[in-house]
DNA sequence: TGATTTTATCCGCCTATGCGGATATGTTAA
DNA sequence: TTAACATATCCGCATAGGCGGATAAAATCA
C-alpha cells in the first residue's frame, strides 16, 4: 500500500476505525476486545484492523493464538503530532465515551482474553 | 453532508484536494488559478473544491465572474491545531513545493484574473 | 492427530466517489 | 438582449472500499 500523505489520513475517514484508534489510546487491546466494544462482526473488524495496519497506524502482535493490537510508534515529528492532537480530539467524542464505557463493563464480565 | 470527524478527514483523503489546500495555504486564489497550476480539467477542480466547501476546509467569495477560495477560519480548537499541523506536513512536501513553482511562473506570465 | 479457538482472508454485493466531457448557470460587457 | 467568459453541475463510467457470511489459516489442547 502507498504510504502517502492522503492514504494516512484515508485511514482516518471511516467511524469504526476512529473507533478502533480511540481504544488503542489507552493501550493494547486484543481483536475480541474490540469486537466486544464496537459490536461488529469479527470479518469487519480485522478488514478495519488491516487497513490500519497497512497505513502504519497500528502494530499487530501474537501471543498465542491472540493477537493484540497497539497504536504503532510514529517516526515523523509530523505523525507523532497528529496522533496526539488526535488522540485529544477522540477522548472528547460522545461515540469514544460509549466506547470507554463498554470496554471497562466487558472487562468486568470477562476475564482478559490471555 | 454530516460533518463528522470522518467527513472532516475523508476530505483529506485524496491528493488533488491536498494539492488545493497546500496552495490556498498562502492566501486566496481562484479557479483559473487551481487550473493553470494543478492541470486538471475545470470540472475536477470544481468537484474537489466542492468537496472542500461542504466539509468545511475552504469558503468561496465571488468577484464578478471569478471565485475566489480561501481556507476557512476554524471554529474549534481541535480544527485549528490541524490546520496548524497539515500546513506544516504539506509545505514540505515535493509536490507542494512544485506547485509553488508553478504558481509563481504562472503569475508572472498571466496578470491576475481579476 | 483431531478438535477447538481466534483471527485473517475470500467472496459477492453495494455505495461513495473518482474521472473528464458536455451542459447549465451566473456575471459582465457590447 | 446577446455574446463571451468563469464556474458549477450533470452524466456515464470505473474503481476503492464498505458490508457481513463463509471459509482458511494459525495456534493450542486433549
Amino acid at each position: 500500500m502507498r504510504r502517502t500523505t492522503a492514504q494516512f489520513f484515508k485511514a482516518l475517514s471511516e467511524e469504526p476505525r476512529l473507533r478502533i484508534l480511540a481504544l488503542l489510546l489507552n493501550g493494547e487491546l486484543c481483536v475480541c476486545d474490540l469486537m466486544a466494544v464496537l459490536q461488529l462482526p469479527q470479518s469487519t473488524i480485522s478488514r478495519h484492523l488491516a487497513y490500519l495496519r497497512n497505513t502504519g497506524w497500528v502494530k499487530g502482535r501474537r501471543r498465542g493464538v491472540w493477537m493484540y493490537y497497539r497504536l504503532a510508534e510514529m517516526e515523523t515529528p509530523f505523525a507523532k503530532e497528529l496522533v496526539v492532537l488526535l488522540g485529544k480530539r477522540l477522548r472528547e467524542l460522545p461515540d469514544t465515551l460509549l466506547d470507554y464505557a463498554a470496554l471497562e463493563a466487558f472487562r468486568r464480565t470477562k476475564k482478559p482474553c490471555a
